[in-house]
DNA sequence: ACAATTAGTCAGAAAAACAAGACTACTCAG
DNA sequence: CTGAGTAGTCTTGTTTTTCTGACTAATTGT
């Protein structure tokens, strides 16, 4: 495990890969996410790739977990700044995959 | 295999996901690329990956594979117009891992 | 009390990605 | 003729990723 990466784009590419990690993301830019709806919108999700999915992207610091109310359990999962800053990188993709 | 993909970035990311392919592509940034080059170059290469990600990035229109010559083998990959569109996406994605 | 929803975790299986080594096929240098 | 370089392919095996189903634990609805 040795990581003396001379392409510094390469991680940050990591941590979007993974299969549902740019569907959250996406779904995150229209508002707060959570678990449950997740895992009933996105298609062909499973709990524990989301559950994974969103723990990372948490730990990367693109995803923020709040707990709005412990006693009907409702935790909500928001885009951070630095996870807004990726958006015009998002869009660029978009609108390249779009015209080619 | 449906591929009705709500995330049009999500393909373009899953181009330049797997272990190589950035690093070829960043090879490929500072002029033609060959095989045994990358081979050679990029640390934990092996053949199988390599081949098969320039396959990848050639099928995905962003290299462009041209024999330069026939009689001593001698091929080389370059960088398509869509290839060099990703150029300053990448430059962004840079630019943001440092300063995070 | 019983079912359903919330948000997970855990273990094991299945699938996909990656790696190692043998092999093809052709050219060039000695 | 032999060894080395070019650019791969093919088969097999390992490693990583993803999926499935069971389980926890609490709350709300019927």
């Amino acid at each position: 495990m040795e990581n003396e990466n001379g392409c510094p784009a390469q991680a940050l590419l990591k941590t979007l890969s993974g299969k549902f990690k740019p569907e959250i993301f996406r779904k995150a830019l229209q508002g707060p996410v959570r678990f449950s709806e997740l895992l009933r919108d996105i298609d062909g999700a499973n709990k524990q790739s989301v559950a994974v999915a969103l723990k990372e992207l948490e730990e990367q610091g693109i995803l923020h977990k709040e707990i709005i109310t412990p006693k009907p359990l409702h935790i909500e999962y928001t885009l951070t700044p630095k996870g807004q800053s990726l958006v015009t990188i998002f869009q660029q993709l978009e609108a390249l995959s779009l015209h080619l």
